[in-house]
DNA sequence: ATGAAAGCGCTAACAT
DNA sequence: ATGTTAGCGCTTTCAT
């Protein structure tokens, strides 16, 4: 050491009060000087903190041909949004998610099996099926964690989330102000909450409006589902003049089959689609859509995390984000 | 303890030998019974070992409105399947990758700093920009790292890759056999060594069917890239009848412009792209493309770098997957 | 083949 | 305000 004792370095370094602004200096550039830096292992051997936490990704993916699991999770462009806005937050504090997916029920107790052995602090859980326990087994193994979206059966856990209700109004709006009076819409997978909130947010705008029943067709947001449910729409609802579709994806879908079909878009059917993904810009013509503010909601997500795990008794909290209306070509 | 002392508890828990197999059992029986789990925080104190290794995307994204950083890298459905295959491998070892995001300066310094730190025991990269400094400042920490892709210029380090001239080889003979006589080229970003690769492969294997030249735009792997790219192609090139495109984000783009150009594709215009992502089968019609075996690469790189963490002072080594062609509707 | 003991690098009482 | 001391839980020589 160049000068005092460990104790002090120690606290120099984290901060504690108490300490001599002179030796502070000297330490500092001592520090500097012999290039430095506190082993990481050692300090979580004793603080009982390791500063890593978990991004899981629950619930998406299939069996691989090897035993290993391919995971389709990430052909949403949703993902590159929550991990985009997850690090964003987390680089300026130095800290990195470790990246987990959990499909399986194996691969759901390695997640917790990691958390409980205190690999990381705590999790953030982005989960896209329903049903899924992950959840429940996290907070009953009393892991710090906090979800993207609200549980499908009330659990006592953190969690972030758009006010799909009102982005369904939004579109809602869009489509009877443009004069749309056969009016159908595709939603996500109804086991979901997001799925039924966008659909019962749509129902109820669209009666407002005088329209007391709306068509729908179930997918399960991926893009073949979309077209196929554009399919049904078409055969069962032939004068149908606008769509609310329950993500980005599956509304590109129903845009391809529309095309098929020599369906102009938005002249003769208007298509409003949900996420503002970057499936939005991709397709033609562009998709109007109702915004999530992802990355934010991602930092968060995070955010809340940290604080629960610097006040673990803190009470469970929700923050939801107001969604809004892009409007491209499609309607 | 049930039994023994704890330095034949480490023993039979890291498969040691030398430990008789009656007090083996009698261990396991114990550390069953009384769910101990070994804290990783110790163990790595003395082993100097973490048992995490980073996954580090560098060079794409743009800074953020609010100072931090919006990263575009994963609207490439490419980077899901190579973060599907890196876990695939890990998870069964039950290792988990970190996920470092590193565009700026100041983030490649962080992600150095990281690993030295010994947060990390090795860093997997996968680069998209040319002239990333990453790699050179890990070789030079001493930091095991394994590429996805051939460094720009050499470097002593592992990378796996695929062997892009002989896509570039597949895409030409089809578009040949096709009957194609007047053949373009869609590239990416020309100082990037894959998309030279493709370039170069596709320009010589034309030339050996007769074509001694064959006419190239440079784009960016984006599909605005790929739209603007064959704008240009059409103007300067109007009996175009087939192209070959260095991504299929970009050739989803050239569909689009195809289509509002009145082509009808393969019938007017043949279109082949490459990675056989999922974009290809985003479009109609579906992309005839290049396959990279994204996933199995990446389960390699991961490899690479366990092998290279484990026996560091081994040579340096690259692993070459073959690409293949897979048809459907464009070309 | 097993146990005893040292120590990895740090933080946090406690003492001064 | 600073130094002293005692571990955190594990692996690993070194004895036996």
């Amino acid at each position: 050491m160049a000068g005092v004792s460990r104790a002090t370095v120690s606290r120099v370094i984290n901060g504690t009060r108490n300490v001599d602004p002179l030796i502070q200096q000297t330490v500092r550039e001592a520090i500097a000087a012999t290039g430095y830096v506190p082993n990481t292992a050692a300090r979580s051997l004793v603080t009982r903190r390791t500063g890593a936490i978990a991004l899981v990704v629950s619930g998406a993916g299939s069996p691989g041909p090897d035993g290993g699991v391919r995971s389709e999770v990430f052909v949403d462009p949703f993902f590159g949004r929550v991990v985009s806005g997850v690090v964003g937050f987390l680089r300026p504090l130095g800290m990195h998610p470790v990246l987990m997916l959990a499909e399986t029920a194996e691969a759901r107790d390695q997640v917790v099996a990691y958390l409980r052995q205190g690999n990381a602090d705590g999790a953030m859980l982005v989960s896209t099926h329903a049903g899924d326990p992950l959840p429940g087994q996290l907070t009953e193994a009393g892991v710090p964690a906090v979800l993207f979206a609200r549980p499908d059966r009330p659990i006592p856990i953190s969690y972030v989330d758009v006010a799909h209700q009102d982005g369904a109004k939004l579109a809602a709006d869009r489509l009877v102000e443009r004069g749309c009076r056969d009016v159908a819409t595709i939603s996500g997978p109804l086991d979901v909450p997001a799925s039924q909130d966008r659909l019962s947010g749509f129902r109820e705008a669209m009666a407002r409006h005088g329209f007391p029943y709306v068509p729908c067709v179930e997918g399960d947001f991926t893009q073949g589902s979309g077209e196929a449910a554009m399919e049904r729409l078409l055969a069962e609802q032939p004068r149908i003049d606008g769509v609310f579709v329950a993500n980005d994806l599956m509304a590109q879908g129903a845009l391809l089959v529309l095309r098929d079909h020599g369906r102009r878009v938005p002249e003769d059917v208007a298509v409003i689609g949900f996420d503002d993904s970057s499936a939005a810009t991709a397709c033609r013509p562009a998709l109007t859509t109702i915004r999530q503010p992802v990355e934010d909601m991602a930092a968060e997500m995070a955010r809340m995390l940290l604080d629960r795990i610097q006040t673990p008794q803190q009470r469970v909290t929700s923050v939801i984000f107001e969604p809004s209306l892009v409007v491209r070509q499609s309607a």
